[in-house]
DNA sequence: CGTTATTCCTACTAAACAAGTAGGAATATA
DNA sequence: TATATTCCTACTTGTTTAGTAGGAATAACG
């Protein structure tokens, strides 16, 4: 299995939530957990790797909250998922050569590294503001956001 | 991490020793197992999958051993990393959306789902017969298969 | 027919990772 | 000083990974 984890899949929804109140001043973590049905604890646990990839700026104590810290348009799902599932390679010879002996003739290194540009071209093509902007289109969301 | 897994990994060179062994007859588990210096014990477990999915054939007894079920042309990268890893999408509701009631509007899940797209379609791209190429045309060839 | 070489099947294990929960400290506002 | 919030660390439970191990089934060969 080549699965993102809910760091990242939750991650994402975080941001996205961030990004739709953009400009808006701090969002409370409470108030994300609620609109997408996560728990607060589980979230806090993003916060950091956010932080330290410069995605999100926090405001602590009362009237606190986060924000993005750069415009929609500048953050990539690229930026969010390698901040929070680490490095976008399937396998861990493609960014650490010295894991393997065989790194410098191994031609199954060589798909490893290619599928790891595809993903990260893949993922480099959306930012928040793509999605935020599918996420308005989207035809369900009234109902959707009823809860 | 999204990351391959030894399975994914160790099969396909595997499969790719196969392919070398095209239309010589089958091959022992045991000599693939040295010249990859990789235990015999785990390729062991690579086998059902493979033999599931239809790329290989195997002989019981002794002067029996493993061939590929079709010419190595016609075996993609992806068929064997589906065989091995399982689904190639990135989340689990790609493939079921049943097992998240967020599907029918979830505008992230339209993301993995592209994603699983590039990563299949790259993987796609190459089959055992490109990998033997790229093998027998590499300069460290000769002194990589010395042990 | 018996020996040997091989695949095949099932079970076990140790370590790492995933997906959370929990307690409480630090900080800012009012 | 009370309250709301982020922040930090530890703990827990279940699943996955990466193997090892024992021995049964099967086929070839002398």
């Amino acid at each position: 299995m080549i699965r993102i984890s809910t760091k990242g899949k939750y991650g994402t929804r975080l941001m996205v939530q961030l990004a739709m109140n953009y400009g808006k001043g701090p969002m409370l973590l409470k108030d994300i957990a609620k609109k997408e049905n996560l728990s607060v604890r589980y979230l806090e646990h993003l916060i950091p790797p956010l932080k330290s990839a410069r995605l999100i700026h926090s405001l602590r104590g009362a009237h606190g909250g986060y924000t993005l810290a750069k415009a929609p348009a500048e953050i990539t799902l690229k930026d969010i998922i390698r901040a929070l599932e680490g490095p976008l390679s399937p396998s861990e010879c493609v960014e650490s050569p010295e894991v393997c002996d065989r790194s410098g003739f191994c031609i199954t290194r060589d798909i490893w590294a290619e599928l790891e540009k595809t993903i990260s071209a893949t993922l480099a093509m959306y930012t928040l503001a793509d999605l935020v902007q599918k996420y308005l289109s989207n035809t369900y969301h009234g109902e959707a956001r009823s809860q």
